[in-house]
DNA sequence: GCCTATCAAAGTGCATGCAATTCCTGCGCA
DNA sequence: TGCGCAGGAATTGCATGCACTTTGATAGGC
């Protein structure tokens, strides 16, 4: 349908990146708090896959920055360092201005709908805090990327995006999604008009505008368990596509 | 002794790092060209490890995209289409930049001795075409990289500068690495005088002069064996660090 | 009461085994 | 000579098993 080709970077076979899907959606959407274990029984438990997948689906989580691997230790949600988020916007800077650069002006109308239709999902989950529409904020910029058609970018932003998104759970105060949401709009407009220069100003201030914010303590919730939080992610991924909601599922 | 922090970002446990490494060079100094099938078996064999690190090691490099990973099917050397090339030179001009935002008149003498040793090293292995050289020259970048101290810049570089020299081999001809080492050194100084612009447009020149070149057909080379090819690559994997040339090695 | 040694429980590191799929070689046929 | 097609060899997908490491709780010494 749309233009988007090539995305399995990696991804191995299916069930791994089943997983891989499941857990970065739990994580973004703070299911999973930094530093919460994820012993590789319990997800394969929970997947229903053995230890061999859950394992496979860790060592790729790691290569992308959102989980933390130690020797002979159990796997945690990654905790990124003050400074690393700082590199990180930095590096996001950079590659977001390259899509902008590729896609001012040349996006197609079927293009510009979906980019219409996903804000509209965002403003329809609205409410700052909620995880959901942390994860749509994010995903509107991954969805730019995906027009890119470049694989490499693709593959960049979505992964710096995601980290993103976990830094500020852990330093941003909830964020006031509305206002991001006309961000996104204005983007969307000044992308149409082929305003290359202000779509890159846009950009910038607002992707500062998303990180510079507050240090707020991270407070670990160690009481719930793993297994009742992945609950509909597994679920999810057994049975076709993304749910909107997490907690509409929770069957067994 | 050098401020070189914090580069595992993934590399899971040792064994598996180690094949990484191993395999990783063996792709940019082109003793296996992209195409080289990768078998599990023969991987495991040759490192003395069993099918499953192997895999996980072709996890890996395929989440790094030098390596395809096909359901079902031997893994293979990534073999990047010219499109991808462009696109990875782009991302790579704008991580480049970073680094040397953040590196301009901030070095320290240490690391000015650490960039002036590894250039010479480089005029040692001279020799355009020389697999080795090639891979100093694209070690040069990643050095400049890990001296940033940021751990994503450090990884995206590192990845983007070896697949860009994954693709050179494909496209470029064997290129006069004699001028590269001399761009090098003007960067080298320019960095020191602290001044930014000249070593952003150096920078851009220079990557430009290393991707704009004339496309050549490749040539697989089918004969030789996995397991002969890997030879020096897995000695060195098991004893101590990196040799200087692969040829040296080649025991049982 | 507090610190430390010890030991079982939990978890990872890795190899191996079996089923399913792909590959490839040789054969029949046009 | 060229082409399709079987069937066995090669190879991957995945689970399981065992050894080793870490963890954390308990008992003993100070």
């Amino acid at each position: 349908m749309a233009p988007r080709a090539a995305s399995k970077t990696a991804e191995t076979s299916d069930k791994v990146s089943v997983i891989c899907r499941a857990l970065r959606r739990a994580i973004i959407e703070q299911a999973l708090e930094p530093g919460a274990k994820l012993p590789e029984d319990s997800l394969g438990e929970r997947f229903g896959v053995s230890r061999t997948i859950a394992r496979h689906a860790l060592g790729q989580l790691a290569a992308e920055g959102l989980v933390e691997l130690r020797r002979n230790r159990i796997a945690v949600v990654a905790t990124p360092s003050w400074q690393d988020a700082r590199d990180a916007f930095d590096v996001r800077i950079q590659l977001e201005r390259l899509v902008v650069r590729q896609l001012a002006g040349k996006l197609t109308k079927a293009q510009i709908a979906e980019l219409n239709a996903h804000v509209d999902a965002e403003d329809r989950a609205r409410g700052g805090s909620d995880p959901v529409s942390i994860r749509l904020a994010t995903e509107f910029h991954i969805l730019l990327a995906h027009m890119t058609n470049s694989p490499i970018l693709i593959r960049y932003v979505s992964e710096i995006a995601y980290r993103c998104c976990l830094t500020l759970s852990l330093f941003s105060r909830p964020h006031s999604s509305e206002c991001a949401i006309n961000e996104h709009r204005a983007i969307i407009a000044a992308l149409v008009r082929g305003d290359e220069n202000k779509v890159m100003s846009l950009m910038h201030s607002h992707l500062d505008s998303v990180a510079g914010r507050a240090l707020v303590a991270p407070v670990p919730q160690r009481g719930r368990d793993l297994l009742d939080i992945l609950a509909p992610y597994a679920e999810e991924a057994e049975s076709g596509r993304v749910v909107k909601l997490p907690k509409a599922a929770r069957g067994r």
